[in-house]
DNA sequence: AAATCTCCATACGCTACCGTATGGAATTAA
DNA sequence: TTAATTCCATACGGTAGCGTATGGAGATTT
């Protein structure tokens, strides 16, 4: 009784794996958004993270100080790619409003340039997901929307649209976009950017046709 | 050491309560839909939903098989409640097109009768969010669109607008009260109704002034 | 009253995951 | 070479929640 065991052999067991070794907190935040945009951020666990790194917990916490660490992580990298980013791009662009607008939507659904199969705005649609459970992730969501709306109205006000038509206006296709993200009707990417094409060219329409 | 220890009195503690003892499903279920409301499917498990129901989970498997039977029947009461109930109610409405398009919108994100705290259109939010990580739940989810969908198509197509006219209109405002329920936005129900207004009066003109 | 049926409390056993402690291998610096 | 540093594997200890087993109290039936 007792026992008290002792299995102690295989102490160097995985040492001749040698892969690409050495990973960075870099690797774990891409797989982290993956897992995110697949599963939700309830999939996002150290271990079963690990496992499919083929790693273990010990290199996840020596790049992290614990989950809410890595957690955060992907919500940064999320609002610095998918936020400031595009509204930068579309910004330096020498075009029409309608063409700004018409770009401006369909960066916001274009797919992740470091992840590959990841399905597009997969990823904003498991943050929103995950806002509905973490008031601090909802409100960094609150700021980005508050900040694509104004963008989006500026470029209503340019169309010549009056103060208040171009605030609806603006709030309707962005309620739009985020509205069809979440529901995720429209199977491929061809049919999303025909549709948004439409939505616009009826709420752009009224003065200069 | 072993020790065995025997802990086994108060076998009768809590007998004294006598609240207004006999639960049912349907109590349960409130409380479910109550916590999802607030936080998520995360936050609907039986021991902490046991806790706050001041009972045990021998209560709860007693009326339940198990978590998952729950949680189906949460997803139930909802379709059944906030989606076959709502399109049935505007149906049998004797009023022009546009009212009958406005007052199926006011009731999509109306408040839910049976939960007196829960804010509007809360629960639809939790769900949608519950949908990204459980494919069946989106399952759901995407009939009860489709249905919502047609059901609005039908409305436009009353005002006089051509079928692919009709259909695009649909899509958009669908989508948009989707989006800005997803966002939550604007804050107060009044808000609310007077931003969907606006946005019904752009999208319902053209035709018919 | 006795037997039965409903509903619930308590106690367990079990699993998945978190975070830490410790040490070892491999690389780089001294 | 030796020493230090970086990165990772293993082993623990701990917690929260799931589902089950068992029995008890109250109401209902016989």
């Amino acid at each position: 009784m007792l026992e008290m065991s002792i299995r102690w052999r295989m102490v160097k067991g995985k040492a001749n794996q040698k892969q690409e070794s050495k990973l960075g907190r870099s690797d774990w935040i891409r797989l982290g958004l993956t897992v995110l945009a697949e599963s939700g951020v309830g999939a996002v666990r150290v271990e079963p993270l690990a496992k499919r790194m083929k790693m273990t917990k010990g290199s996840f916490y020596w790049h992290f100080k614990n989950r809410q660490d890595l957690l955060d992580a992907l919500l940064d990298e999320w609002v610095e790619i998918d936020t400031n980013g595009i509204i930068e791009q579309v910004n330096q662009l020498e075009a029409d409003p309608k063409t700004k607008l018409m770009r401006l939507f369909e960066l916001a659904i274009a797919e992740h340039d470091l992840l590959p199969g990841i399905a597009d705005g997969s990823i904003e649609k498991a943050i929103r997901a995950w806002a509905t459970s973490e008031p601090k992730v909802a409100e960094i969501i609150a700021k980005v929307d508050q900040k694509r709306l104004n963008y989006t109205q500026s470029i209503f006000l340019d169309i010549g649209f009056s103060d208040d038509e171009a605030w609806v206006r603006a709030r309707l296709v962005y309620y739009a976009l985020v509205g069809e993200l979440t529901i995720g009707g429209a199977s491929n990417q061809m049919n999303r950017l025909e549709e948004m094409r439409m939505q616009h060219r009826i709420l752009t329409s009224g003065i200069s046709a």
